[in-house]
DNA sequence: GACCTGCTGCGGATTG
């Protein structure tokens, strides 16, 4: 028997240059996952996703075995494109594999928003080595500067996405598939290689069809299994004692027990604490300053959220690199990317939105080899025992904090992502772009390069047409005589448009001034009147005037508190979640991370639920005229059951794990057995979910008949409604 | 009551 080659070294197989930075850099070896992906790289033409935890080494594993390709090569083109979500992010990384190219004769360059035109020109002029771009640099890139595509990207061989997770659900995601497919039209040669990095992802096929639709099952999948690290991790539960008249007031006296737990937890620390709101987070922090300060202690508390100012935010990111301990309370911006430090114990504030979020928020402790993680949940129960409805009288925060929580540590189950697939509103900003880079386009030649070649493939030829109609109805583009898509005013107007390279959308903001510095932004539907008192950035404020014509707000320090405004919408949690949640409601499972009092709270539900009637998927008579169907299941089933009802008549109230129906039971059962016995088209279903789905940047521009197939695509699942609604008694 | 992300090009005048 013939025996197997050995594997050869890795370290062997680099590049001179990148040998001799590693010794420079005094690396003793390699991690599993860098040899895999220098093999990899180097032995193959495989597309990889590479898997590690958050300082886990992906990137050396990607950019060592690149570099070592691309050592030799000659300028003329770049080799390498680094696509990353955020500018932050480039900035971190540019060093870093700057850092790496030090005896090597490849430049690196960077290009997004904030990096000047010297730096623009060089890339233009002298086009080489690694580029580190956003992807709507990329589109600004192939609209505005075509004439340099070929001489810039003519010769690329590889793509790296950092971050691959936060592209696989969302339009972001379709939007930097269908430009890298625009830019791989510019490059001669063999398609580039595809590199995907991540921390966890709750599906990796979907990320092997992401990288490479046509070949997904050649993508190879290298994880780095990482050692199971210890975590030790608490659940607190806060129940505000206060009257029922007075709810706000109740909650603004747990979350000064939230902060003064927190500053008990914290203190002497570095630490990171996740909110759900940003409105929570200046709260909780002024309120922690304030017991801190009064206790005799260094307040050290500081904010980070995507409302506050880049200067305030580089800030608290220095300051929690520093060597002086800050608990740094923030939203999903730390969530992810840049590199902030050591943390000893990450804490969450209410129930997580969804397992992925959690692990990877967790992922920001215990970064030392001989440190385990840490995690603290702190959850403001308002539940209320006496409440009349059934609703208010389930722990729905703490059973929600619970089941996120079972699912990750028990079950190691993620959300998978799904990238909403019939995304019409960004298949029109791309037709807009294509047309602004191609000055024209044939139908036939726009449908094979966005949804042939690129990622719109779940858009048939005759819904293509009508979009491409919807945009002719709304001046978007017309067609020239010889049957060349242009654009019209409407397209001209959005393709010059500031916010047009983007394809998510932004309200409209006014900007908090102090002294002539810029604190942040509020919605302008939450612009707070003079003399109106706000913490933002961590500090008290006094509205001095409000400018609507320049859309500022002036703002002097002052004594006064309150909770600023940020208006959000709710977000999407995953049918899985509220089936746990129902489980531990019926049969608790043991709880050693709970404190005494949370284990009460759900120990005591679990009989008031079936009182109740919500111990169980079923209708439950409120009075004679009103009924609960009671659900337990994900917002997008909760979407498509509370639609089918009102379109077949009922009216209907979302109450988040259960629909309240304005009918008798007898009634409800009915409808619910002409529903499951003769299902209502999906179009139907679609027409009445209109107003309750979410409105995407360019959805004004499709008609009602494309809008509902949008929304049947990606927001409405039938089969899983249909089979909860089955098994209803 | 619910999070985050991004972003012209060009020509002409002026200055060292």
């Amino acid at each position: 028997m013939p025996e197997e080659a050995p594997a050869p070294n890795a370290f062997d197989l680099l590049a001179p240059g990148v040998q001799r930075r590693l010794w420079d850099m005094k690396w003793t070896e390699l991690r599993p996952i860098q040899a895999d992906a220098i093999r990899a790289v180097l032995g193959s033409r495989d597309d990889l996703v590479l898997m590690a935890e958050t300082a886990g080494g992906k990137t050396e594993a990607a950019f060592l075995p690149l570099l070592s390709q691309i050592a030799d090569e000659a300028l003329g083109s770049v080799r390498v494109v680094y696509v990353g979500p955020l500018k932050a992010l480039i900035n971190d990384q540019f060093s870093r594999i700057e850092d790496l190219c030090k005896h090597l004769e490849v430049p690196v360059h960077r290009w997004h928003g904030d990096v000047g035109e010297a730096a623009r020109r060089t890339l233009i002029q002298q086009p080489g080595g690694v580029l580190l771009i956003t992807p709507e640099s990329i589109e600004s890139l192939l609209v505005n500067r075509t004439a340099n595509l070929s001489g810039v990207f003519g010769g690329l061989r590889a793509v790296v996405i950092d971050e691959l997770h936060a592209f696989l659900d969302a339009s972001r995601g379709l939007h930097l598939a269908s430009v890298l497919a625009r830019l791989s039209r510019r490059v001669s040669g063999d398609r580039p290689r595809m590199i995907g990095l991540s921390a966890t992802i709750g599906d990796t096929d979907a990320a092997r069809r992401y990288l490479s639709p046509d070949a997904p099952e050649r993508v190879r999948v290298i994880t780095d299994p990482g050692e199971t690290k210890e975590l030790q991790m608490r659940l607190h539960v806060y129940r505000p004692a206060g009257s029922p008249d007075a709810e706000d007031d109740a909650r603004q006296l747990s979350l000064h027990t939230v902060a003064a737990d927190l500053v008990e937890h914290c203190h002497g620390r570095s630490n990171l604490v996740f909110c759900n709101a940003k409105g929570d987070i200046e709260l909780l922090a002024d309120e922690g300053n304030t017991i801190a300060r009064a206790s005799g202690l260094v307040p050290s508390f500081v904010v980070h959220h995507g409302s506050l100012s880049r200067e305030i935010r580089d800030d608290t990111e220095s300051r929690m690199k520093s060597e002086r301990p800050y608990t740094a309370i923030c939203s999903s911006t730390l969530e992810m990317g840049i590199d902030i430090g050591s943390v000893h114990t990450v804490g969450q504030v209410g129930p997580p939105w969804g397992v992925a979020s959690l692990k990877q928020r967790l992922g920001r402790s215990g970064r030392r080899d001989d440190e385990p993680r840490r995690l603290r949940m702190y959850v403001i129960e308002d539940a209320d025992p006496h409440a009349e409805d059934p609703v208010h009288r389930l722990p729905l925060r703490t059973l929600q904090s619970v089941a996120v929580v079972e699912l990750m540590l028990r079950e190691r189950w993620l959300e998978p992502p799904a990238l909403p697939e019939m995304d019409l509103s960004t298949l029109s900003q791309q037709v807009v772009a294509l047309i602004a880079e191609r000055g024209g386009v044939t139908p036939a030649a726009a449908y094979e390069q966005l949804c042939v070649r690129g990622p719109f493939r779940a858009v048939e030829t005759a819904v293509f047409a009508d979009l491409l109609r919807s945009l002719g109805a709304e001046d978007v583009i017309e067609q020239a005589p010889r049957g060349e898509l242009i654009l019209g005013l409407e397209g001209e107007h959005i393709r010059t448009g500031r916010g047009f390279y983007a394809v998510f959308d932004t309200p409209v903001e006014y900007r908090l001034v102090h002294d002539s510095r810029e604190l942040g932004t509020l919605p302008s539907g939450a612009v707070p009147a003079e003399d109106d008192h706000l913490i933002f950035a961590g500090r008290r404020w006094k509205v001095v005037s409000v400018d609507a014509d320049r859309q500022t707000i002036y703002v002097q320090p002052a004594r006064g508190r309150k909770r600023p405004l940020f208006l959000g919408s709710p977000g999407h949690v995953h049918r899985r979640i509220r089936e746990r949640m129902l489980e531990v409601l019926i049969d608790p499972p043991p709880l050693p991370y709970a404190t005494g009092p949370a284990r009460e709270l759900i120990a005591a539900s679990t009989s008031a639920a079936e009182q109740s009637g919500y111990s169980g998927r079923r209708l439950t008579p409120m009075s004679d005229s009103v009924t609960d169907l009671v659900t337990w299941t994900g917002t997008r089933e909760q979407l498509t059951i509370l639609s089918m009802l009102s379109a077949a008549g009922l009216e209907v109230t979302d109450k988040e794990v259960s629909i309240r129906c304005r009918a008798s039971v007898e009634n409800v059962r009915s409808v619910l057995e002409t529903i499951t016995d003769y299902p209502p088209p999906i179009e139907t279903i679609a027409r009445a979910a209109i107003q309750r789905a979410t409105l995407h940047k360019y959805d004004y521009l499709l008609s009602e008949e494309l809008r509902g197939r949008a929304i049947a695509a990606n927001d409405l699942t039938l089969d899983s409604a249909l089979e909860l609604l089955r098994h209803i008694s």
